[in-house]
DNA sequence: GATGAATGAGCCTTCATTCAT
DNA sequence: CATGAATGAAGGCTCATTCAT
């Protein structure tokens, strides 16, 4: 592996496990096997590293949301099959999302990635719940208010998922009560 | 007021705010027109200041669900009351939950507390809706995966709430999307 | 005496030495007995000292030029007075004035006073030489021109004598230089 | 250019501008369009590339003396010719002399190379007066201190001229300035 | 109780230098 | 000859904590 990879998966990994203060470039260093003045080779700042895991997080973020933009183009949308697929989402970028959750109060930029994810699902959500209604299977409940309850609910979901493993995983009887809720 | 309840309000503003690593022992004193010794006359650390506040937090939570219990037990409970009732409470409590829910990635005490939010609300929830369902009111779901459920959504909207303000206010509304899935 | 000025005076001693950059932080505690945190108790950053030094510089010059604008004032100002004044001032500054000309190639601060004792001098020698062509004492020299060879001289001189103690001393030679050079 | 001079050039040019502190090897690589290593593998370390900088300079400087002493043996010498011709010189040798006059107070080769300056300057001065003052065409003044004088307005000048170009250039006036003082 | 100067470990970062390719 | 990644010592600075007054 690239050392510049080598210390993006490190730190990474370090990072989601004992947060960014903690992870000092000291002990990145060590726990990559290299030393301290590497990492200034390949990245600006400490920030820089965190900045760079953020922008992959928000290219498979986009990937994501492209896929799902392409199905409701295709009319093979409903919002239980977004939340299945964001759930797979947040599955394959674990260690990237959680290190998102726990940035976002520190970082204006980890921030904005945020909220660039909450935007998205929550207008494809929108789009989503109005085909549904327009179509006769969702009833007829407020668009914008009940996206944002869905997206509120996807992402207390993952947070609990990455934050409390020993939770009980109950993401999909989740998409199954938003079902009762929404279908008719 | 006290000075040690002076450094401890000036600590929750300060920390609600700025997080935990920028309030500084330094920013502290000078906030509360105190000398940093003064801190440590009256707390052990920094940390044991978090402490208190968690200490204060977990003492009206205790509030909160013992009104609860008491309700359940004279049959005046619903899973839509608690809910109602614990948005009340973060809404008395902003500051406090604040602190927590930025601190439980830092802090075992504050991950603890945390533990003890999730754990009581989890049992009162599924108290409440096994009675419901053995009333008849609520549909026949699974307790357990059903009271997690609405757990995450409750916790979910008070972060969205805290941290995003900007976020259309669901809370209500969210109640009635719960309602719907349940209710008979 | 105060940790601020121990702090001063060391600083002093050794930037006028080894110079800015190699008098370094961990240094400077050490020859105060100090630690390095306590530095930071006193100013602000590194920088700061040398401008605290060069406050105080700055101040003992406007009294030197104060006190020969009053000379000035009552005629009783000669070129050659100012010359050896100013060698009076350096005498009693030199430290300070060692620092000056040894960091107005680094930071502004230092380059911005250097230019004040430039131009003041210059300045005051104006007025002083066009007097003397008045009262027909000196010659019909271009006043603007000569003064800035005076100045010149002056601060070529000073900087020899700082910085090349086991050169001759010329200073009051250099006097009588100017003297046959401009005395009718 | 062969790449070992490419180096040399390059860093002239860069420390003469910024200082040699602040002229990294990094930044000198960039600069110079090579790597870091390419440096090391012509030079033993950065200050020896200052040691040739400066090197080439005292053999500049020693053609300028040499052939001021050629003048001096065939009687075409003058106090305000080798004023003249050392200007000539400076001129010639501006980013070595700016160098030379910012690094004498951090390296030891470097006020070397002074002392070497101001020596010379001084023998070659005193040499030219008392010829001058033997034919009669220079006062009866003291030979070693207006020598002295006589160089410190030298180096007074030229430092002026490099360090301050803003301010007026007096050198030509400044040569009057000299001859009036010692012309009979 | 209160003060605030002092501490010192530790943080992020820079940079001259080395070395395998 | 050239490269450029890697090194590690050192630098300036922060901050929770201690202690004499």
């Amino acid at each position: 592996m690239k050392t510049k990879d080598l210390i993006l998966e490190t730190a990474k990994e370090m990072i989601s496990q004992v947060g960014f203060h903690r992870a000092t470039t000291s002990n990145l260093a060590k726990a990559a096997n290299i030393s301290e003045g590497t990492i200034y080779r390949h990245f600006e700042s400490k920030e820089d590293i965190l900045l760079h895991i953020l922008a992959e997080l928000e290219e498979s973020f986009s990937y994501y949301i492209e896929g799902v933009r392409q199905k409701l183009d295709k009319d093979e949308c409903s919002f239980d099959m977004i939340m299945a697929d964001y759930f797979t989402f947040v599955e394959d970028n674990e260690v990237d999302m959680k290190i998102m959750l726990s940035t976002y109060g520190l970082l204006d930029s980890s921030k904005r990635l945020m909220a660039v994810f909450l935007k998205n699902l929550e207008l494809i959500l929108e789009d989503c719940i109005k085909v549904g209604i327009r179509k006769g299977i969702l009833r007829d409940v407020a668009v914008e208010e009940n996206s944002t309850i869905i997206m509120t609910i996807i992402f207390g979901l993952t947070r609990m998922h990455l934050y409390w493993p020993n939770q009980r995983d109950v993401r999909t009887e989740a998409i199954d009560f938003c079902r009762r809720s929404l279908l008719k």
